[in-house]
DNA sequence: TCCTACCCCTTGCATTGCAAGCTACCTTCC
DNA sequence: GGAAGGTAGCTTGCAATGCAAGGGGTAGGA
């Protein structure tokens, strides 16, 4: 049943491994934002993400040094985290930029050298 | 260290994981081809795969229905085994290739969107 | 006979997206 | 004041999969 929704899902999240880690920096990059800014960023950019795989990333991402945070009160509710880019995670924001491109490029020509 | 071939490598080997099944199939369904043929031209698209990699995936997709193969005599060493898609590999091969390209869609508008 | 090339395959590991569930804080309502 | 609900952060366990490393079998030449 490959033609099916559930199917297609599936093949989907495969591709996104990988690329998820670009987005969420490319969402940091843009300014000071916290967990549900950054998922409310994806979903809306058809990169579904719950939370289960978000706070992992962020954690690796901040053990890696490439995120930091401050904590920062909220009018409703608990504190929150708000990251920011570091310099190194802008350096390696800029190389997955470059790699995602490769890639992209390469599928295309396979693509089109195999005309689907 | 962001920047160096090491690192760059590795984030493109995790982007390859979910498009690398595509590529697969894309050269399979171009007519009836052995590993070595398949590991040759992944190679060419700069979508560098090692044995180790293709074998269990061909034998995922035998699995799944979506590849069948022939043996065949070789006039130089072992017999090989000929690859070519199934029906349902057609199918899979189509859902595939149109998921790739919404996952393209949806990177490129994120990226112009926060233009880096 | 031994060596090289070719071909197929398996095992074990590391990464990582995800489902499911937990804790803690703040506000609101009774 | 206490309970309920929403918000926020995090952890555990699982499954998928690329890859390094290694194995074994066949053909042909030195």
């Amino acid at each position: 049943m490959p033609q099916n929704p559930q199917e297609t899902t599936n093949i989907k999240a495969q591709m996104r491994k990988g690329v998820l880690e670009l987005c969420v920096l490319l969402v940091i990059d843009r300014g000071e934002v916290y967990a549900n800014d950054i998922l409310q960023e994806l979903r809306a950019a058809e990169m579904i993400v719950v939370e289960g795989t978000l706070y992992p990333l962020l954690s690796r991402l901040k053990n890696d040094g490439l995120v930091s945070y401050n904590w920062s009160e909220s009018k409703s509710g608990p504190p929150r985290k708000y990251y920011s880019l570091t310099a190194e995670g802008r350096h390696t924001l800029q190389a997955q930029s470059g790699a995602w491109k490769e890639l992209a490029a390469s599928m295309n020509a396979l693509i089109k050298k195999y005309s689907v």
